[in-house]
DNA sequence: CCGACTCTGAACACTCATGTTCGCGACGGT
DNA sequence: ACCGTCGCGAACATGAGTGTTCAGAGTCGG
């Protein structure tokens, strides 16, 4: 039932990413199981539904979690690991109706201030500017959900993203100024 | 109506991004309107929803519209004009059901195209690096939407929003290299 | 071979958003 | 004062998604 589960929900939240309003009898289609099965493994939509976005935090917490150290503070490695999970992180961070979820809030915050931990190894090793340390957040995340958003409709490879995303949050797109 | 219906649109817009599953009463109260009333000007739930991408798509052409050209191209006055929007572009860019309606894509290519050649006017002027169009484009845009997002729960100060977008557009934010 | 288990489609009742109609009251022009 | 227009709430019919139950079919292990 783990793998099972596994490959259950992340086929929901592609699902759910590409038509938010979709039904469950979708939803079951696609992962090819009966919607009578998908109901006996979560109850009700909203149980689906917080299972997938635990679901995405768990992955998430995976990817920050063993960011090891180094001369960019792990900025790469972090973005390394948050690309491939990109589906689930829209589908998470595109879902509204998650922001009055305490549990999911909670669980949210504490990753995200890991994220920021990264950030602040990177500032503190001199990578980044002084900057407000939610505007670097949001900017790193919105990059790599550019660039998981690229990978997905094949207008970028996979293994250039990591870089183009980590080139851009670093040095931008303007030509140097020297 | 012209007024009207504008701030109907752009109080519509501002509900369904909040929450893209919304009832059409939920909508007509937050207007201050009865519901029987929202739907003697938008028959269908659908007809309202195109009514709002349109409304969306009209702000963003008129933002993209007028830019003059520039020692940066018009990099900065469209950001200037793009960040007042976010509402509006966060609901066109977010909703996932516009990616099949004819109508609505042929007007945001168009405009997505006018908003690439700014970038590629930038580019001429040799602001901007060799870099993909498309990459271009979403980097340029996602900044602008996170920047919006800041703007919107109070932590950017709107006045702000142009500069910090175009600075990290342009140079990163990562400690200049020289 | 048999029992336990799971998945499955069919069917059902239920809720809720939707779309429509109708009659009422307010406002503005004549 | 009269009448057309407009917005409004109440009410209704409809459809779709949801959640549940049930019995049959398949698989696996004893």
């Amino acid at each position: 039932m783990s793998v099972q589960s596994r490959t259950l929900l992340d086929i929901a939240a592609e699902v759910l990413v590409t038509d938010p309003a979709a039904s469950l009898a979708q939803v079951a289609r696609a992962a090819g199981i009966g919607r009578t099965t998908l109901h006996k493994h979560y109850a009700t939509r909203d149980d689906l539904l917080y299972a997938v976005a635990h679901r995405a935090l768990e992955l998430w917490e995976g990817a920050v979690e063993s960011i090891p150290d180094g001369p960019d503070g792990g900025l790469r490695a972090l973005a390394e690991a948050m690309v491939p999970i990109g589906p689930q992180l829209e589908f998470l961070w595109r879902t509204p109706a998650f922001d009055h979820v305490v549990e999911i809030t909670d669980r949210w915050k504490a990753v995200e201030a890991r994220g920021l931990a990264v950030l602040q190894r990177a500032q503190a090793h001199g990578v980044l500017r002084t900057a407000p340390p939610w505007w670097l957040l949001q900017t790193f995340y919105s990059l790599i959900y550019v660039a998981a958003e690229c990978v997905m409709n094949g207008k970028l490879a996979p293994a250039d993203a990591p870089d183009l995303v980590l080139s851009t949050f670093l040095t931008g797109l303007g030509t140097v100024i020297a």
